[in-house]
RNA sequence: GGAGGGGUUCCCGAGUGGUCAAAGGGAACAGACUGUAAAUCUGUCGGCGACGCCUUCGGAGGUUCAAAUCCUCCCCCCUCCA
């Protein structure tokens, strides 16, 4: 496919919250398109959660129009980062990963990233192979290149600084850092969520400093999580990871609100603008009922990460279960070995792992919200002698069957 | 180095000798309603075969019939001055 600079740049723009500066990418891809090299487009990740989630497809998606433009994606892991602890934020200091982690981190990232990039057209690169090799000259160097009144520049920082909140040195390094990196890898574009720009553009000036062509910084935003408030994180637990069951990925869409759901449209899904435009105009006129549109979206993103196929049958399952109050078609099997032939029923909620304990399965129990073989359960007390298979539901989704075996 | 403030159950945050497993809010979970949306209402929300027992209020000791609360030492965090 051939694209026009106009298009490509229409393409590129998409959902982007800051391109930085659009002049800097015309003329990189049209020297691109001169001279036939592919530009160099940088992302980086950090390799202590090696779980992507719809989040980061934000980002990967971006990274994806520019692999459709034939240009040339460098996926940057920041081990040296990771092995090192990250420390923004408030939290706690991570954990140090070791080698090994991170390595298994990397592999688990690629084989995720891969069921959207092309493996063939995407460079994994490690950041340690340079960051190891700095001396503290490079870095004192690298230091000297920016001033603490431009580091205060940084919203997060600046803020910090003015309500007299603590700020350490080495966070001040870490832009540093990651703008060396795209020194080190001659990066044409980097691209960031929102909360990177200050990192991205820290990219800019070192590239500079050190005599090449700035990178093209584009940022995009970040994706709310399923409680429709916070960035979808893992941490926070409002995330849906890429490497779920087809049959949570749609329901996790579908449970998400109706204003989220325009919000993921906008972000994630590949319908034009004009075509999401609809849908959000028929919504309104009542032609279309706004369980439909996220069915819509709920399949979509199931068939990205499987195929169409698994996600109608995801849709149906979950018709079957919520709508028919049926059950769905795989249920988890257990079998359990018991003393005496019978068991007290808070302890098999608990030892099959439904729940996290003896004292929640009684909740759940005096709660209504316990059955077997699709009878309400309400005696706290009650004990189950049948060996033969026990369909056990708790609450509204988690469904076991259970075999007793006497021992 | 000096002065001051603080560490409470997932989070925020009350509590300054017994009635405290610890107010209130948030989050979460369950039930009703519904479109597994929103909003609302109700209940639960340390552990335990459970009207009782066990473990919690930065850590270790101590005073007391009794300590989150008092005393001693220690650790950590923050602010200001240098």
């Amino acid at each position: 496919m051939n694209y026009t600079i106009d298009e490509q740049v229409a393409l590129i723009e998409r959902g982007a919250v800051d391109v930085i500066s659009r002049k800097d990418l015309i003329k990189k891809l049209r020297k691109s398109e001169e001279t036939g090299v592919p530009l160099r487009v940088k992302a980086g990740f950090d390799p202590t959660a090696p779980d992507l989630h719809l989040g980061h497809t934000v980002l990967i998606q971006k990274l994806k129009h520019f692999q459709d433009l034939g240009h040339e994606i460098l996926f940057l892991i920041g081990d040296f980062t990771g092995m090192i602890g990250d420390p923004t934020g408030k939290s706690e200091t991570r954990k140090p990963l070791t080698r090994e982690d991170v390595e298994r981190n990397a592999e688990s990232y690629k084989e995720q990233m891969f069921k959207i990039l092309d493996p063939a057209k995407t460079k994994v690169m490690f950041n340690s192979a340079w960051l190891d090799k700095l001396s503290a000259h490079d870095f004192i160097r690298l230091a000297s290149q920016l001033t603490v009144a431009r580091m205060l520049e940084r919203e997060d920082f600046r803020v910090r600084f003015e309500n007299q909140r603590p700020i350490s040195i080495h966070e001040f390094m870490y832009p540093l850092i990651q703008g060396y990196d795209s020194v080190a890898m001659k990066a044409d574009v980097e691209l960031g969520g929102t909360d990177q720009l200050f990192n991205v553009l820290m990219g800019r000036d070192l590239q500079r400093a050190w005599g090449q062509e700035p990178q093209v910084v584009i940022t995009m935003p970040l994706l709310e999580g399923l409680d429709g408030v916070h960035k979808m994180s893992k941490s926070l637990g409002n995330y849906i990871g890429i490497t779920e069951s087809a049959d949570n990925i749609y329901g996790k869409v579908l449970s998400v609100s109706d204003e989220l759901m325009f919000r993921y449209y906008d972000l994630l899904s590949d319908l034009t603008s004009e075509e999401i435009g609809r849908l959000k105009a028929d919504m309104a006129t009542g032609v279309i009922h706004p369980k439909e549109v996220k069915k819509k979206l709920a399949r979509e993103l199931t068939s990205r990460f499987y195929d169409e196929l698994i996600a109608q049958k995801a849709e149906d399952n979950f018709e079957r279960v919520f709508k028919k109050h049926d059950l769905p078609e795989d249920i988890p099997e257990l079998t359990m070995s018991v003393e005496g032939g019978e068991i007290w029923l808070p302890r098999l909620l608990a030892d099959a792992g439904l729940v996290k304990g003896t004292g929640e399965a009684r909740r759940m129990i005096k709660q209504n919200a316990v059955s077997l073989d699709g009878e309400k359960i309400t005696d706290v007390e009650y004990t189950i002698r049948t060996m033969a298979g026990v369909l056990v539901k708790v609450g509204k989704r988690k469904f076991c069957r259970v075999k007793l075996t006497a021992s």
